[in-house]
DNA sequence: TTGCCAATTGTTATAATATAACATTTGCAA
DNA sequence: TTGCAAATGTTATATTATAACAATTGGCAA
């Protein structure tokens, strides 16, 4: 049995989004909770926006969003409030596209692997051990020590190529 | 025995790098003969710095040497050469540094692997078949079709956990 | 309770990365 | 040799991210 672990799947077309959104925070509010981090009113805002569907969301767009809504919000505003994210592990970065996801399994540590339609935009993250592992061995064989993985699979999701 | 190559290793820091640059450019002018593409002195040049080390350049490294050596070198010189390289398989980008770095072995396609020392910020690249298929298959089990893999590894390269 | 400290957020400015759009030059082939 | 496509020049601007310092907030020790 591979040691993979679907941290946010490719949703159903027809899922009730509002409901990964509510989860996604319930879980950030009680790994905040555990770990005695502030889940802030700004910080909880920017999770929920960068939960507003299953693709990565720009910096600059959460920004219009927050300006929308707070006066003087500004760059680092909305680039505070990810660091702390991504530091707690709620948000990913999506080093290709400079964009940002929300990690369906908040507690869990570990990058986590990504799969990225080139055609909905849609991500979704595993977290496969097996992966991990070869990397890091095939590395180790090199004298190289593994710290922290980036991996990025851009392709087809299951519905978009069903739908060609 | 792995389906693991090397295309270029973390180098002794005896080595002689400017036979690195010599054999990359001598590579790069092959596979521009075979195909019938033109590694124009512009591009050769952006090629050259690229290979300066074995450190990823950033563009804007990369334009201020130019602006050294002619005139009127803007932004777009040095992307579109970076595109051209990049096309070729001459250069990679690493999505995690926003940096370039030369392709040991232009010829072979795919993404390869990257190792980046986070000590000495040198980079190596592997071609491994194993992880690549691995990814694939995982991604696959999902209903993915994986089409473009980045894998990015932070550590610490041999001689840099060697001189801890 | 008060006043202090650290964390958070506000604010302004700027750095760093990359592309758009159009003009000019170059190299090659009909 | 001229005409076309590719390459490069040129100017402007878009996009992504951080620096630096000020103001505010929230908890907690005296």
């Amino acid at each position: 049995m591979p040691r993979q672990n679907v941290l946010s799947p490719f949703p159903q077309s027809s899922h009730v989004h509002a409901r990964c959104l509510k989860v996604a925070v319930g879980k950030a509010e009680q790994a905040c909770r555990t770990r005695g981090a502030r889940l802030t009113s700004l910080r909880r805002r920017v999770l929920e926006l960068v939960w507003r569907s299953h693709e990565p969301v720009k910096a600059y767009d959460i920004l219009d969003r927050l300006r929308a809504e707070r006066r003087g919000a500004a760059p680092p505003t909305v680039y505070r409030a990810l660091d702390f994210l991504r530091e707690e592990g709620f948000v990913h970065k999506i080093e290709s596209l400079n964009a940002y996801v929300g990690c369906g399994e908040p507690g869990h540590l570990g990058s986590g692997q990504f799969l990225i339609c080139r055609h909905c935009g849609e991500v979704a993250e595993i977290d496969d051990g097996d992966i991990a592992a070869l990397i890091a061995d095939r590395a180790r064989q090199l004298g190289f020590a593994s710290e922290r993985q980036t991996i990025e699979v851009d392709g087809l999701c299951g519905d978009c190529r069903a739908a060609r």
